[in-house]
DNA sequence: CGGAATAGTTAGCAACGGTAACGAGTTGTG
DNA sequence: CACAACTCGTTACCGTTGCTAACTATTCCG
């Protein structure tokens, strides 16, 4: 039995265990990204949020992806440059700015989208039908976890 | 209904929204560590693996953790100037390295052990007893996938 | 009107991970 | 035995990513 298991039978060692897992999975899948992608994993996170969403603000967007304002306009700038995005003045509040998927974005949200689950997708179906469906279970309580 | 569920439905969306969950939650677990946590937290799975496995070396030690051996070399390196490891040659392969853990070490995990895990724990304790079963068994599911 | 609050940005910094290149040691082979 | 090929760890260097602090512009409220 993988030493996992046997810790994550207990609550105490399921946080600790959860959290390893967790790290690791992300830097394993950070690493299998598809290597003619040229967008990093978060700023396609960013292109998906829009595309569920429609036009965000950059502090919804940080928000969304929990991460500081500041990381935020980081991220937008290199999708504006590249095109991806457009950022326009908010209607009433000039304070703002929206930002919205163009064209490019949405095109390459979409193929991309197929490409980059390819690894994982992979992996996925390496397990059994009972596995897939504990980790689709899992990945809303896993979202709730970190909105929380 | 919130979207990754619904998403999560088809095995094409599994793979999608169990990696944007997955890079949320390791950012949020990373920003919501203890303050007085002196080691990050790869430094600290270092640790839980010569715990674990008893000595190991240094490309072991990358191995598991899902890193390049020069990344591992800092990190063994930063533990052994805190004293949280020691290094020593190896018996018969004088290439090697043997990293093993100090008593300071393993006083660090045990007493970090507690701490580091409360943000999680806590959330967890807001989970429903059926929710966490499901992390419970999802834990070893995406270490298979990390490992694989 | 004037001060507090909010949204976004800029500047600077630290953590972390990767590749390339190198030295020491080991192994296999002519 | 000698020398080439390989392995392990390390060093040097670079890019990415996230953060905090500080600044500007705008809005809200007393």
């Amino acid at each position: 039995m993988p030493t996992v298991a046997r810790a994550a039978r207990t609550d105490a060692g399921l946080a600790s265990e959860l959290r390893l897992s967790v790290m690791r999975l992300r830097r394993r899948l950070a690493g299998e990204r598809h290597p003619d992608n040229e967008l990093s994993m978060n700023a396609m996170a960013v292109l998906g949020a829009l595309h569920r969403n429609g036009d965000l603000t950059p502090g919804e967007l940080a928000t969304h992806e929990r991460v500081r304002p500041p990381s935020m306009t980081r991220t937008v700038a290199c999708l504006e440059d590249g095109g991806y995005v457009a950022r326009r003045p908010h209607d009433t509040d000039r304070r703002q700015v929206v930002v919205s998927l163009t064209a490019h974005g949405r095109a390459t949200l979409l193929a991309d989208r197929r490409r980059r689950d390819e690894w994982l997708a992979l992996r996925l179906g390496d397990l059994t039908p009972d596995e897939r469906a504990v980790l689709r279970a899992a990945a809303p309580i896993l979202e709730k976890l970190s909105t929380s």
